[in-house]
DNA sequence: TGCCATAGTAAGTAATCACTTACTTTGTAC
DNA sequence: GTACAAAGTAAGTGATTACTTACTATGGCA
């Protein structure tokens, strides 16, 4: 039905529209979600959106925008990292919580992934947000330890790549690609265990031969 | 133009248009890239290509099985595993291997990303054939390495997993999130130094404490 | 209560989509 | 050389797309 709607202030209208279309856009992409889509499911004429947004694809910058704004998820890693908890608790919490996060909702990744294939233009901006932020400060947490002398000498942002490279990769195969249908992982054994695997590589150790210098060149 | 093409064998011109639309799905999805857009490259009319592929959803398949029936991929990542070489040497290498390949032609990963975002039903035999396959033949070097008690004790599909995620999400990264225009790595150097802290990660060492467990369920 | 800015709608638009039909050209076997 | 199966083309089809236009309904304020 296509009024179902009462009349609404403009500004609620506006974040509705965008709170369906940013779902649509999540499960089908750009290309594969349709104006008359986001129209039916909101409850509204499509001339509406348009009325909000001039072209289809300023809605979609400011669904993207608005979750680079929503921040509240750098904070809670910081929070994380600057508690008095061991490394071990630390970084499995921030495993599980990425691991918890994505599999409640795997909106924002699917978002994320739909934009950086789909436009390669303004992705960037998406990834800097979400991405990078996220582990450069896990990054100073790791500098930190290996000026203490108690993680070896590697590039942090390498390391901290590979931490959550781990965690990441993991909820990529089980939930996008649909490798929860064959084999299903405990979430806090998953975060444990990669937690485990990672530190104890990180171990700044005796008998531990390691090159002279293993940082990447910067730019 | 639409007819710089000459008459060719239709097995062969069947065989181009799917190395056309192979290109094109990989760079803007399936929703993303029209018949039209097909034909104009392939330099033949648009027709002929559903002379070949009734739908174009199943040119989209064919260019999908084709992509998972040329292996040549696994056996080299056998190959490097049933080597004399130590584990860094095996794991470094594999690495790299990833790593190139990927950065040298990135089509079979975004096909494989927009197959899984897009599609939900199909994109799980394109999965197996390209990660499961690969890294089930990693987790059974690993777990020989654990009954060699030479690793610990450690689910061998999440070590690997591990491994993998590691190599791959710095490869995402880079290459599809931009994030080589911030800074740049030395592919060898971030083989090795992801490998080291892994392969460190994974020894059993005598003082390492780990709960009786890590393994997972299987349903 | 009546005014009026604006939220909302119906019914379009031209362009583009996947896909078809009716026809022409061409290599090859005899 | 000619017959003919198959490769190729031009010009469509209706459906769907993003987007517009002309109009009506409604809530808040004087």
């Amino acid at each position: 039905m296509a009024h179902t709607s009462s009349r609404i202030a403009s500004a609620d209208r506006r974040q509705q529209i965008m709170r369906v279309a940013m779902a649509l856009f999540a499960l089908q992409g750009f290309e594969g979600t349709t104006t008359r889509q986001i129209a039916e499911r909101a409850g509204v004429n499509e001339a509406i959106i348009f009325r909000h947004f001039p072209r289809k694809e300023d809605l979609y910058w400011a669904v993207i925008d608005s979750k680079c704004q929503t921040a509240g998820k750098r904070e809670k890693l910081a929070a994380a990292l600057h508690s008095s908890e061991n490394d071990r608790v630390i970084f499995a919490s921030i495993a599980e919580d990425i691991l918890r996060r994505n599999t409640e909702d795997s909106t924002l990744s699917r978002l994320l992934l739909f934009t950086a294939l789909e436009n390669h233009r303004l992705s960037h901006r998406f990834f800097r947000t979400y991405v990078a932020e996220n582990y450069e400060a896990l990054a100073a947490h790791i500098r930190r330890r290996i000026q203490e002398k108690r993680f070896r000498r590697v590039d942090p942002l390498l390391a901290a790549r590979g931490f959550l490279g781990m965690v990441i990769y993991h909820f990529l195969i089980q939930e996008l690609f649909g490798g929860k249908h064959y084999q299903k992982f405990d979430r806090k054994q998953v975060s444990d265990v990669l937690t485990d695997i990672w530190l104890q590589g990180m171990q700044a150790r005796a008998g531990a031969p390691l090159k002279p210098d293993g940082r990447a060149k910067r730019r």
